[in-house]
Order: structure tokens, then C-alpha cells, then sequence
DNA sequence: ATATTAAAATAACAAGTGTTACAAAACGGA
DNA sequence: TCCGTTTTGTAACACTTGTTATTTTAATAT
């Protein structure tokens, strides 16, 4: 009957999450993807209602992207939140774009916790895993752990950490240490 | 002999900054800052050799704004660093889009040591105060105080951080307490 | 093989950017 | 008042953006 698709929704995605990761959400415009993808800009409208669009996609892209880099980071240590922590500052080290894109946002999306958690709950794991501890207040616990670990991320991301993993490791014991 | 000037320098950049202040830097451009100082885009470039020298000039107007909002700050607190932090938090709070443009800036300007310290050396005057009250190795406290303190204003920042001043105030002499 | 028909390419429009060429205006001395 | 000089405004150029109209291309059912 019709001729067939050659560039699909799946290509064009790809194409613009790997643009978003390596320059930036704004490196994504129509004819930057187009021409990474080797076609004009019709098999994105096609597949996309706007650019909007399909900057939505990239980021929920993104969010699975961390979720999965969490889940397969290794969780070697037992004080609560600091494997946790670790991924965290690891992946603003190694994806600032992405980094930027998610948790350092210029028009707010989800918010930092919603992504955080995430569907298997890391969250909440690890508050139980503080409870467990004989920590009395671990929502006040994750509070503070959690804005160092902010605090460190996005200084990785600008740059302005030089800390190794094994220092950040580290560091990490010693302050929920200290919290506790 | 001539036409006296009735716009300025002073006026372009005064109308930039409010912009960058209000809308963020990405709102400088030519026109809208010709729009706001009710006139043509002529006199920006009479006064500037071009947008980036404006922004640049923006950004170091920035840098003045924060030091003079971190010197007329109340500084209450006996803790080290905590007065430094209070003002950061709120400055982060009260400032978002200065706070980006200085703190968390997409292209590498100042390192955040170099316009926090400033003209005034208003981190070593907190080094020396915590030596004072007997902390054996500032370095170590002022470098992890410093990371939960951008993470907590990196959260105002974005609005991810609703605690009150009083929480605040709380919290980091609390957290001070920890590291000591 | 050819006709059908969706997909892709080409090309255009409108809007917004920095920047510059040129024309108009206004100030101050003669 | 009028001339010269400088400032300002107007208009344009070149470029980039999103988006759409139109043409071309190619796969497949007949």
C-alpha cells in the first residue's frame, strides 16, 4: 500500500536523549536532531507533535536513565543513605547535563524526592534501613543527609568538587556519623 | 558641539541587571534590554562592543550585589560559618536567578570559593574563628559546612527547601554541632 | 508494471537573535 | 540662526529557531 517508515519515534528519541546528555536539554532543536539522525526535520514532527513534546519524552527519558543507573550502582556500605549518596554524586560527576537537567532544573518537573525515590522506593528503603540502625528520628536524618549529598552533587556538576570516590566515601560515613 | 548622551552605560547596565535579577541571564538580549531602557538597540552597542561584554559586565555586577548582600547580612550566630550560611541560604531563596548565574552557572566563571571569600577574605575570617574556639582542623569543618550549606540553597534555589529561617538557623548550628 | 499512498525531503514562513549601515535629530559653539 | 558633531532611531542583513505547505520518493497491492 505505502511506502515505510525508515525513522522511527524509538530513533529520534534516542538520537535527542544522547544530544541532551552530552550538550545539554538545550542542544535539542529541530535541525540539530534531524541531522544527527541523517534526515530532515519532517520524520520528527511526524512522530512529535512539537519540540515540547519531545523534550518531555527526553526527560522522563532521563529519569528512567538515573533510576536504572541507581539500581545497578554497587551498595557496598551500611550506613543508611551513603550508597545512596555515592550513585548520587557519581552520576553528577559523570552525566551533568543530565545532572542539570533533573535536579537542577530551570522550570520545576518533578521534584528532586519524586525522581529520587523512584517506583522501587529507594528512599524508604533506606529510612527503614536507619530505623533498623536504633536511629530515632530518621526522617530528620535523611533531611540532612540529603541536602550534604545535594551539596556535593552540584558542586560535581559545576566542577567544584575534587573529591575521589574513595574520599567521598569517606566523607560520606563520617558526616552520617556524625547526624547520628 | 555635540548631542549630549541621554543614554547611558550605567542606565544599560542597571536595565540589564534587573532583567538577569528578575528573569534570569538568558533574558539580556538586545532588544528586550533596549525595550526596558526605552530606547533603540543603539546605545547598548555605543556602550558595549557587544552582548557578551554586557553579560560579562552583568555578571560582575552580580558578584558585587552578593558580597554587599552577604556584608550587610545579620551576622548573630557564634558557630563558624553559620552566619555565611544563613546569608547564602537566603540569598538563594530571595536571589534564584543570581544565585544561578553565580553559583550554579552552565559555563565555568569564578569558582565558588573566589566570590564567596570576596574582597573582605570573609571565609578565612571564619577559618580563624573556628581555630579560635578550639576546632583542630577548620579546613576539614569549613569543607563539609560548605557542602551541606550549597546543597541547602541549591534547594531554594529550585524550591525543593521549605524551611524557615528559624528552622534554618536551627539546623545549621545543629549540623555544626555534628562536625565539631 | 502501475497505481496508490504514506513517508521523507525541500522549501518556505514567521519570529527572534546579534550586529551594522544609514538616516534623523539634537546639542553647543559660531 | 545655522553648522558641525555626536547620539539616537530606523531599517536592514545574516542567522537560528519552530512549524507547516508542498513536492518528491518509495513500498506494496493490484
Amino acid at each position: 500500500m505505502a511506502r515505510k517508515e525508515s525513522i522511527t519515534k524509538q530513533m529520534i528519541l534516542d538520537v535527542a536523549f544522547e544530544m541532551a546528555r552530552e550538550e545539554g536539554a538545550r542542544s535539542i532543536t529541530a535541525r540539530h536532531v534531524a541531522e544527527r539522525a541523517n534526515c530532515s526535520t519532517q520524520p520528527i514532527f511526524r512522530s512529535f507533535l512539537n519540540m515540547d513534546e519531545l523534550t518531555a519524552d527526553v526527560y522522563d527519558r532521563a529519569v528512567a536513565f538515573f533510576q536504572a543507573y541507581y539500581d545497578e550502582f554497587p551498595k557496598p556500605l551500611k550506613a543508611p543513605f551513603c550508597n545512596l549518596g555515592m550513585a548520587y554524586v557519581a552520576f553528577a560527576r559523570e552525566e551533568k547535563e543530565l545532572f542539570r537537567m533533573l535536579f537542577v532544573p530551570e522550570k520545576p518537573r518533578k521534584s528532586l524526592y519524586e525522581i529520587l525515590n523512584g517506583e522501587s522506593e529507594n528512599v524508604k528503603a533506606e529510612i527503614m534501613k536507619a530505623r533498623e540502625q536504633g536511629c530515632a528520628d530518621p526522617g530528620a536524618l535523611f533531611m540532612k543527609i540529603w541536602i550534604f549529598i545535594h551539596g556535593a552533587a552540584c558542586m560535581a556538576m559545576t566542577g567544584d568538587y575534587d573529591l575521589s570516590d574513595d574520599e567521598t566515601k569517606t566523607m560520606l560515613e563520617n558526616v552520617c556519623e556524625s547526624f547520628l
